[in-house]
DNA sequence: GCAACATATTTACAGCTTGAATGATTCGAA
DNA sequence: TTCGAATCATTCAAGCTGTAAATATGTTGC
């Protein structure tokens, strides 16, 4: 049994449409935690991304924006005290960032803020998992 | 076999960032598709959800956006003159928003271009019926 | 060695989005 | 009826994001 081509394209705006609302909403959680602690969503984002070193264009495919973007949301973060721009140890172009003692203080209180009451709560690990491998799979082809 | 709550956690983390991924990648497709017809993303947005008439809240809720973005985005396509702002028939706080003919027929292009190389195309009818049915259980729950 | 091209980051700019405040209208309860 | 709360849309300020161009450094092939 296969779907027409019109109603297969409807199917799939509706699905863009769920993907879009679920990353909203994920958005707005973000935003009320990092709230609590004087940051701003993006800046949460980044903080919660930085799990070591990196460069700052590895924190922006983390974060899944620009380079750009990254220059804007450290520049914040370094003017709070919670990451420093260090000099990459093999490549001058680039930066090496890292969390200050702070900034890695700050980084486990957001972790453990935004585990409780989870947007994907409603799903179990059993479905999370089967969502998981449908996403990367959409991702990574193509 | 469960999981300790550390790992249920990172795994609750990455799950948000592979949600994140897709929405943006979905939103650079329509950025790209939109450009194409002299819109920007937003507007294709509005324009995609807008299947009949609205109210401004309604195409929010569509959008996922805050109300104060629709008034925003349709002054846009107002004075590209692909919508109009009429009375409500029952409800004098709100608008009545329906496409021109113009926007009727941008907005069948709009579509035509966005069937084609669809994001989800990594997916077949029904691996994108089960991603449906877990992002609307994630949605609405709670 | 060096020219040509690629990569990392930054800057400038324009457009998008949110959140709070405002005015108009509707609805419900005393 | 009339008051007060809730709802719809808009405005405005502030911040976020992407694009394109500029700068600096690295890499490759001659």
């Amino acid at each position: 049994m296969t779907t027409s081509p019109e109603r297969q394209a409807i199917a799939e705006r509706q699905l863009c449409g769920l993907v879009n609302g679920l990353a909203q909403r994920i958005a707005e959680h973000v935003r009320e935690r990092a709230a609590t602690l004087g940051l701003t969503a993006s800046q949460a984002t980044a903080l919660r991304e930085m799990s070591g070193p990196m460069t700052m264009r590895e924190l922006a495919e983390r974060m899944s924006c620009e380079p750009s973007n990254t220059t804007f949301v450290v520049d914040k973060l370094e003017k709070q005290g919670l990451v420093e721009r260090h000099p990459h140890p093999t490549d001058r172009r680039a930066k090496h960032l890292v969390l200050t003692a702070e900034g890695t203080a700050l980084r486990a209180r957001l972790l453990d803020l935004l585990a409780v009451d989870s947007p994907l709560s409603g799903l179990n690990p059993q479905e999370q998992q089967v969502l998981h491998g449908l996403l990367e799979q959409a991702i990574t082809s193509r």
